[in-house]
DNA sequence: TAGATTGTTAATCGATTAACAATC
DNA sequence: TAGATTGTTAATCGATTAACAATC
């Protein structure tokens, strides 16, 4: 539409998967006092090559200096802003299990950018019970939290025969972002966004290619094991 | 090399790590009697197109029967095999505190070819303690776990400041898989495979899309805010 | 055989990488 | 200016998609 670099199209999704981490490492920079870096040094602390990075960064504007590197604050203002970050997100938890429950402990969230304002569960015997500071509250105060909080994103930690229901009722509210931890594939209109989260998926990837560690020393001869590196 | 199937090149990491999705879903079906399943169908289920599903399933083998489609049990049975899943892996958690505690406690590893064998933390205060029916036990017993118990996956709980340290102890012990959930990179030796876990990457990449979803609204005009749809 | 659905092909799309011109 | 490092280019690689021939 205009040159104006707000209006710039889309950055590519595996870029803004990267950004996060790249953040993390300039802040883990900024607390060791490092005001500069390169882009071999950001890149070695967030474990991609350096020109990975440097293409991911052309995509958010022109925030190096050549022959010097970058400026370890103004970068990293820069990748909040881009990730919506200069903002603070109010989420919601839904599920008071064993996740559930670690999840609103979880000092993280706080950390950058979001807040947890509520702690929901369908179970009534939990309404009411205190958790990490917040009162358990039943579903029907969605529609209050998203009026007056502005709560737009939801975590779901339910076991999966409920989540579907549960995320069905966050989206009703008008919650459009949800991060979700039962396993199971939710169903969501246009304009909402999940993103999953599955203990499960990641330990059977693992053990896929542990499976092709083990057949690969088999090939080489019983003898082998456990003398590779 | 060869004409074996067993010999067949890489699957690629995409179609890997879709397939506990389906094997999710035929398990699904599996569960409600239904003994056969179309492409169409599992595709549906697992919240992919067909194409796709097909097409990540050809690098398996060929399972199926042209013009009837799957037989439900059978290629549950060939996607659990070439996950590694028809053998038991004995999983480790580092770090007790509140994550490590739900995910000792979490049925979920169970169902499906995971067993968790040891709890484990640096802190001596937690040693003996029982959480969800096992004895955390210090680091130093990692050893005899690898040697007597066969662990090749290790799952990392723990802060940030201790998971490198605490992923050298496994890596030296001979685990050669990690799940991490600390919010930090971890560099391993070739051979090592590490899958990263993050809740704070995820709602970050969440409140990009949320920005974005919020800045296209505001550019229609505020009115049309909370129309769409 | 007729109808249905797989497995594969070929085109498209997006991501990665190495190299280097631009430039501080 | 000389040295260093960015931002971009172009080539490569891998993933997705639609279409359809193969075949049950």
């Amino acid at each position: 539409m205009t040159a104006d670099p707000s209006a710039r199209r889309g950055i590519p999704d595996a870029t803004v998967a990267r950004l996060p981490e790249y953040l993390r490492a300039l802040t883990g920079f900024a607390e060791r006092g490092i005001t500069s870096v390169s882009s071999e040094e950001l890149a070695a602390a967030s474990g991609v090559r350096s020109a990975k990075l440097r293409k991911d960064l052309s995509h958010l504007g022109s925030y190096g200096v050549r022959g010097v590197g970058y400026e370890v604050d103004h970068l990293a203002y820069q990748i909040s802003r881009e990730l919506g970050l200069t903002q603070d997100w109010p989420v919601a938890i839904v599920g008071m299990g064993n996740l559930g429950h670690a999840l609103a402990a979880y000092s993280g969230f706080a950390t950058r950018g979001f807040r947890v304002v509520a702690l929901l569960d369908q179970d009534e015997a939990l309404h009411g019970q205190q958790i990490a500071g917040l009162p358990v509250r039943p579903m029907d105060t969605l529609d209050a939290l998203v009026a007056e909080e502005g709560l737009a994103i939801g975590v779901i930690a339910t076991p999966a025969g409920s989540a579907q229901d549960v995320c069905d009722q966050l989206v009703a509210a008008g919650v459009s972002s949800i991060l979700n931890f039962a396993p199971c594939v939710l169903v969501v209109p246009d304009g909402v966004d999940v993103r999953k989260v599955d203990l499960s998926t990641e330990l059977q990837i693992l053990a896929f290619h542990e499976q092709r560690k083990a057949l690969a020393s088999a090939a080489l001869g019983p003898v082998a094991k456990g003398v590779a590196k």
